[in-house]
DNA sequence: AATAAAATAGCAAGGCCGTGCTATAAAGAC
DNA sequence: GTCTTTATAGCACGGCCTTGCTATTTTATT
């Protein structure tokens, strides 16, 4: 009977033109009018697909969330194989957490437009939503990671796991704040570091 | 002649006003208007102390900083007085930190506008320029504890200052992000813990 | 009391925005 | 080929915004 379109396909597609007027020119300026013109449609072909500006927003922003929840979680298998050597594990760890920074041009896009929206989020419970969403699943995250590495008897004794989920959690979320002036190479040797005091000393071959 | 006030005092107000609306609507309800009613004016009379509204918005951010500035610059006098004993050297390290730490509901609110002038800065070039600012104020300051604390050999040996400072930074930066989540106590612990790695062990008397 | 300058106030134009509503185009089902 | 449902498009209204400009009020000085 109808034309047929797959209509998530298009939440999607019209999701990144929002991304990429945000990370162009701001939040403040992804109206339904722009968002429209850089998806190529008119602003009523939008509207057909959300009910109004609000939900637009709100979809995006979980799909951004949706997106870096998927990439973190890819790394967790190999992680929590127990096969895995120990040398392996590091560059695991590493890799994972990794995630998390803009080193690259494309998280670091993805790290400025979520800034914004956290941002928003100060004043829009229904925002707000997603980002408590993210926080507890970042630190569910690393207390996984934390939890995993312990018990394969790779950190240090007596650590309170709790405080250094928040303390490594905290440090990773400032590194992706501070876009533009903190250059990757020096926050790749940041967060090595971090590990590096996090790590049980290699014994020695007794 | 005139009748005669204070216009930088005026100023002042009126950006008090202008945090006030951020911290309750946020950034984008901060309109002359909005702010105007929220300081008990017309919205002439705040076109009377600034050119227009990009002038008001970038006047707040800075006098935003420079009170961040003020309150961080006043704990390092008894900080670099060689004379101050170890035992109060960590507790003034761990104060003068403190402040960059969401824990009252005053400083809470000032990490709440803070993110929100850093969010818009990331398209403004003017408002850019205070974050840069602020960004590089922070990171001297950090160093320049770290210095001071290393001089007096407090610290452990064989430190990479400049990757400490970044990273001292970094999980600051990342603890005020995370307002409303993170108990003060939490980060106090948080904070507590880390400069407890970076010291040395205290000498058992040989 | 007169005056001059600063402070305060307000109007109107022009722009962008969201949204309710309506109109047209497209294409699978019959 | 017709029908029916979806996709796409666009208009027009009301609202809030900034800003140029023009009053009006206030008060220290003369």
């Amino acid at each position: 009977m109808p034309k047929i379109v797959d209509p998530e396909a298009r939440r999607l597609s019209i999701a990144e033109a929002v991304f990429r007027v945000i990370q162009r020119d701001g939040l403040a300026q992804a109206s339904l009018r722009s968002v429209a013109e850089e998806a190529g449609l008119a602003i009523g072909s939008v509207r057909h697909y959300f009910r109004g500006h609000d939900e637009l927003i709100v979809f995006a922003m979980r799909s951004l969330g949706d997106r870096l929840e998927a990439r973190l979680l890819g790394h967790l298998p190999d992680l929590l194989d127990p096969g895995t050597p120990r040398s392996r594990r590091q560059e695991i760890t590493e890799a994972l957490l990794s995630e998390l920074l803009p080193l690259t041009e494309q998280t670091r896009a993805e790290t400025d437009v979520w800034l914004a929206f956290s941002a928003a989020a100060k004043n829009r419970p229904d925002l707000a939503e997603e980002v408590v969403r993210m926080y507890e699943g970042v630190r569910a995250l690393v207390r996984r990671v934390l939890d995993g590495a312990n018990e394969a008897g790779g950190l240090l004794e007596d650590l309170d796991l709790a405080v250094e989920t928040e303390r490594l959690a905290a440090l990773l979320d400032g590194l992706a704040l501070s876009t533009g002036r903190t250059s990757p190479e020096l926050m790749k040797t940041v967060l090595r570091r971090h590990l590096e005091t996090l790590r049980r000393p290699e014994t020695v071959t007794e």
